[in-house]
DNA sequence: CTAACTTTGTGAAGAATTTCACAAGCCCCC
DNA sequence: GGGGGCTTGTGAAATTCTTCACAAAGTTAG
């Protein structure tokens, strides 16, 4: 398969998030042009998104809400559900334990680590902190795919290369660090700092 | 001055923050070779962002250190501090008050709103949580550039608008919402669900 | 059944971004 | 003070991404 951009992707999860909504309204087709609005995009590039992934609608008429966010679901990979383990219960480790915006998407919560003794032992929506010692014995039995990095910045690193080595083939990252990771694992950065510098800029930088 | 791309001004705020290092650790100059594998790009980008400003280097040398950590916290507005509101105490909201990330940066979080009443009087990190109600008249006295949304998604847009008329500039959500807000105000989303999807088809289409 | 209308799918054009590649500038050493 | 060695700054080329624009296909109404 020809190489999608981050940007297509990241719009077809926007689309889907609408088709969901649409779905419980009870909506049964969309055009490109109302499906573009709710992304903030144009209607060409909605067309020209999903034509990467094959025709799905019927000219004259639009997509079927359904069958969309249905092919939608599978070329995201969401047809099936992801395991996850959280590395860090501080704050925001914390916060996206307890986040239910992840459950519903299918991405489950199997497995919360923190060094701290403190941390340790304590439970979040139903997942009980382990011990980071326990690391690798516990991911041999979670098997988890992806992982959630809350831990301080200058710890990360390392932690990429623990969970690689256990078998976590993507890793999210939220620590203001950039990481490096072996060959096909897939390491994403939320920086909010940064986010904010952006903003900042824009700020700075009106008229 | 020229539109820039967001990608540059992404660039530019890691190669501040790596710049920020080297100078807690003394060093002077540096080339954009090394300045390129800090944020994951090549020489040839970090120069061409730069150039986009002026032209700060010395050939056959490098930049300066701290001279293009100077300048590009002006270039970011990071030359003034900004005044922050966080709208929402929740799980997210909170962890965000507390970051010292922030505050680091010269993001100063002023005030914090929620419509609950069992939030409503709370302090976290200094800074007391105000009933939203009053958001109007307390934003008179912090004239704050910049809120941070942390509240459910269905209240995000309404709170759009009354952020826009009091006479905020910037607006960084993190409700999975797409968010509409008038000329000259600027408003950013970051949406952890979606960078989940994202790494979901990173891992969905290997090889 | 036909005609008017709507909307898709997609090449081609256009715009934006990244990479290439090299002349020019500056340092350092002899 | 001249030469060798680095590294910048930047046009030009290459690549990537977005928009345009329209034929083809389907719908709806009469
Ligand atoms: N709090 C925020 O709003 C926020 C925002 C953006 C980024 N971040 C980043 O997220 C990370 C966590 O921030 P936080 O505010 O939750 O901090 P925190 O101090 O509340 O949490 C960090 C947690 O990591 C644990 N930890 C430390 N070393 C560890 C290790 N080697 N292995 C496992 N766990 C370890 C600590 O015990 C602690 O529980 C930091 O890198 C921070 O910069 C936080
Ligand atoms: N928790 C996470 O890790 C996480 C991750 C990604 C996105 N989000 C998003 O961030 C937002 C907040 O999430 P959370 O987990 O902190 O939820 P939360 O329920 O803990 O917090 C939401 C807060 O907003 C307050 N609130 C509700 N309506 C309000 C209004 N009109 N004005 C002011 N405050 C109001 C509530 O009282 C509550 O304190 C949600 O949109 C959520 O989807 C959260």
């Amino acid at each position: 398969m020809k190489h999608i951009a981050e940007s297509t992707v990241r719009r077809l999860s926007l689309y889907l998030r609408f088709l969901e909504e649409l779905e419980g309204q009870g909506r049964e087709t969309i055009s490109s042009e109302v499906l573009a609005d709710s992304g903030g995009t144009t209607s060409a590039q909605v067309r020209k998104d999903l034509s990467f992934f094959g025709s799905f609608g019927k000219r004259g008429l639009g997509y079927s809400v359904t069958a969309l966010a249905k092919r939608l679901r599978e070329i995201l990979g969401l047809g099936q559900p992801w395991q996850v383990v959280i590395i860090g219960a501080g704050k925001i480790g914390a916060a996206l334990a307890q986040y239910r915006g992840f459950r519903a998407r299918g991405f489950h919560v199997v497995g919360i680590f923190d060094s701290d003794p403190a941390k340790v032992g304590r439970t979040l929506d139903g997942v009980t902190v382990s011990d980071l010692a326990q690391l690798e014995r516990e991911l041999k039995q979670l098997k988890p795919q992806i992982a959630v990095l809350t831990v301080p910045a200058d710890v990360a690193q390392e932690l990429v290369q623990r969970l690689t080595k256990a078998g976590v083939r993507g890793i999210l990252n939220f620590a203001p660090a950039t990481l490096h990771a072996p060959d096909g694992v897939t390491v994403r950065s939320v920086n909010m700092a940064l986010e904010l510098e952006i903003l900042s800029y824009a700020l700075a930088h009106e008229r």
